[in-house]
DNA sequence: CGCACTGTTGATCAACGTCAAAACATGTGG
DNA sequence: CCACATGTTTTGACGTTGATCAACAGTGCG
């Protein structure tokens, strides 16, 4: 039982056009949404003025996240074109979304419309739900690579659902969006251990890169399971207390 | 059962019938319903008969989660009484979910018909809505812990957390309804060094423990900030190249 | 009683965070 | 165009955290 991830989403990295005419869930919307601009870290929504809009986001990329009283920054979600934000979510204790890449152009449909319309189309109501699993989809996806161990497996399993979410299928190239210690707070490690991650994937001809940015993915699968260096570790022993879920 | 133990309870943690009865979101489909019992361990629904589901857990806790090929086990959810679950998320690749309590009570809702009703009330849509927003809170709040750093904070947030999950509020004592395995599973760190958190914050009178499952919360922020036992750590030094998320 | 599971504690060692410094990239004004 | 400042990425050295192995205590059960 391997992870083959069927994503439904089709393409669109950075390639506005293809992103921002798609056919998407709230399309019959369109016509009262208003598009915005964003600078590099210009804030797109806060806790502050509180949600008054459903976004899209079309062409950059956006982080949504958290800083703790220690000063350590998290990134909860990492918003690419064709993904919805802005969840009426109760508690979101001092979330914000902030544009990553210069430029970032974002949908915005004023959420009194959206749900007075919601509620008398049922149509509506059931693409919002969609929506809603949409999001399900990334969390869950995220928690999976959060609770992985080893950083290795945290920032290979990363890159390859990069590629899969920019390009729409199992791409082999991909740009990436963020910085390293956007990563970093990704994926909660330190900026170094991403560096050194990365490096080491390339000295092992897992992937080589084009710039910083720019990453060819070679071994895929080696990715996914982020093998240490050489010697093989015997497999944990079977704890066989433990049910096994998944047949 | 009949041990001279005097279980703790405090509130609507097993309390069946403060929930069950309680109103919720998909109500008016409660005459549709079908309520199951489950055993310890046993699966209440898995990827292999799609989900033909929807479902509410009443009393008990269950745990949703995969294998992975390694053998590693890792739960993504953890499910307590009024949850909602089995949302039609496509790339649900190997997740399960199993019973934790004996006797673990649920309802199930079935799809076909739910989502009928929801095509022609939109009141119903709306409330499907809601509970897919409350399975994204549950998501991120997991993101939070999960991105914590030390496995302090990770034991630390996971308390308060079931506290004010099981309890509805900023419940002082907590019965945990899982064992120190599948609290590891679910903070992505080993048993032993679960165990060893926990002893730690007894140790420091920060929690006292009543048996092992009963833990009283003695000193509530310090367990969410987790901190380290003895000598201060000088407060990592500011980065000031990122941006502040949140003002 | 023995057995299976759960929980605790100790010892060891590698992974990773932290500190430090340098190479590299990018932008801004002269 | 260069000089300079600012932010990003990489690499190295070092100390601590936490995974792993191992052993044992507590608990419930047939």
């Amino acid at each position: 039982m391997n992870t083959k991830v069927c994503r439904v989403r089709v393409n669109g990295a950075g390639d506005e056009s293809s992103v921002a005419s798609r056919s998407h869930p709230l399309e019959k919307l369109d016509c009262l949404a208003l598009t915005q601009r964003y600078h590099r870290g210009q804030e797109i929504s806060s806790q502050t003025h509180p949600a008054e809009y459903w976004y899209r986001l079309l062409f950059g990329a956006a982080r949504r996240g958290v800083v703790r009283p220690d000063g350590r920054r998290q990134i909860i979600d990492l918003l690419l074109p064709g993904d919805f934000f802005g969840f009426p979510v109760h508690d979101e204790c001092g979330f914000a979304v902030e544009a990553i890449i210069e430029d970032t152009r974002v949908s915005c449909y004023p959420r009194r419309r959206v749900e007075t319309l919601a509620n008398s189309d049922p149509m509506v109501a059931g693409e919002l739900c969609q929506i809603a699993f949409g999001a399900i989809s990334r969390l869950q996806a995220q928690l999976l690579i959060l609770g992985r161990i080893t950083a290795l497996e945290k920032v290979g399993s990363f890159l390859v659902d990069m590629a899969d979410r920019l390009s729409g299928g199992h791409a082999d190239r991909v740009v990436l969006p963020i910085s390293r210690y956007d990563i970093a707070d990704y994926l909660g490690i330190s900026v170094e251990t991403v560096s050194r991650a990365l490096t080491g994937f390339k000295r092992r001809g897992i992937i080589s890169l084009a710039g910083t940015r720019s990453i060819h993915i070679v071994n895929r699968d080696a990715l996914e399971e982020g093998k240490r260096d050489n010697h093989h570790r015997p497999a944990p022993r079977s704890r066989n207390h433990l049910p096994r879920m998944a047949a």
